[in-house]
DNA sequence: TTGATTGTTACCGG
DNA sequence: TCCGGTAACAATCA
């Protein structure tokens, strides 16, 4: 596989071969991408809000936007639009990136207790902390009013007043909701949907909604780290229950 | 043309 | 040192 970029943003005759070599593996820590190449360097990415991976057959077609990395396989080639981060890393710089980041729900080597350890020791409020990438990886801003929705916990809850059982369920939501969003190409959330398999964009609980499908109260709406985040008082007390929503999804 | 957006990081003040 | 707010940046679409 053939690496090229195109600094400039603009694909043309200015862009340069970073690496000749086989792509040996991709990987994924949280939301951060590895191809590792030859001799343990590796290929960097992070998508950010509008980074985009599109995979063409061959012939290699023109460039559409502003591609920033070419992968060019033999009957397979990749571009790569607006990541955020866009680098070659050698060994050191992996070990760095895994080191900062927290654990991923999605990662069978992933320890929970590491991610609950740190929500143990603040106050900042649990929909912060699940969404900070160095608590741990994996929740973006969807899934976090959905998933704390799903488990009846209100996002301003102080991390340090949280029990482990009640971590554990949005853990192990999280994990069964990200591995089912991988396989379905698709962020899934809402019980039904989850349950019949048809093909689907989107389907959200509370997301940009107005009223929770569960009571039918009003859903408050307010940021999180400048984020949107919605959240049912009624559905997700500051005291949460041992077990205030029964919604849990079958392992797929 | 403007605004909004599935994200991250640097920087600054409290 | 930690925590929270702000700005900057990315690309695309309505």
């Amino acid at each position: 596989m053939l690496l090229v970029s195109s600094p400039q943003g603009r694909f043309s005759e200015g862009a340069s071969v970073l690496n000749k070599g086989f792509c040996e593996a991709v990987e994924a820590f949280g939301k951060h991408l590895l191809y590792k190449f030859q001799d343990n360097y590796a290929l960097h990415i992070h998508l950010g809000l509008f980074g985009r991976i599109r995979k063409k057959k061959l012939p290699l077609t023109p460039p559409r936007g502003a591609v920033r990395v070419r992968l060019v396989g033999t009957t397979h080639h990749v571009d790569i639009n607006g990541p955020t981060i866009c680098r070659v890393l050698d060994q050191s710089g992996i070990e760095a990136l895994i080191k900062r980041i927290g654990p991923d729900v999605l990662r069978p080597d992933a320890d929970p207790e590491i991610a609950f350890q740190k929500i143990h020791r603040s106050k900042a409020p649990i929909g912060r902390l699940i969404m900070d990438q160095s608590v741990m990886a994996g929740i973006g801003n969807i899934y976090r009013s959905e998933i704390l929705w799903r488990q009846g916990i209100n996002p301003e809850i102080p991390g340090n007043t949280i029990t482990w059982q009640t971590f554990k369920r949005i853990w192990d939501d999280a994990a069964n909701l990200l591995a089912i969003g991988v396989k379905r190409n698709a962020i899934v959330t809402v019980e039904d949907e989850l349950v019949f398999k048809k093909r689907i964009s989107k389907s959200y609980n509370i997301f940009g909604q107005a009223h929770c499908p569960n009571c039918n109260g009003n859903i408050r709406r307010f940021k999180i780290n400048n984020r949107r985040t919605f959240v049912c008082d009624t559905c997700q007390p500051m005291q949460p229950t041992p077990r205030a929503k029964a919604n849990s999804v079958e392992s797929a």
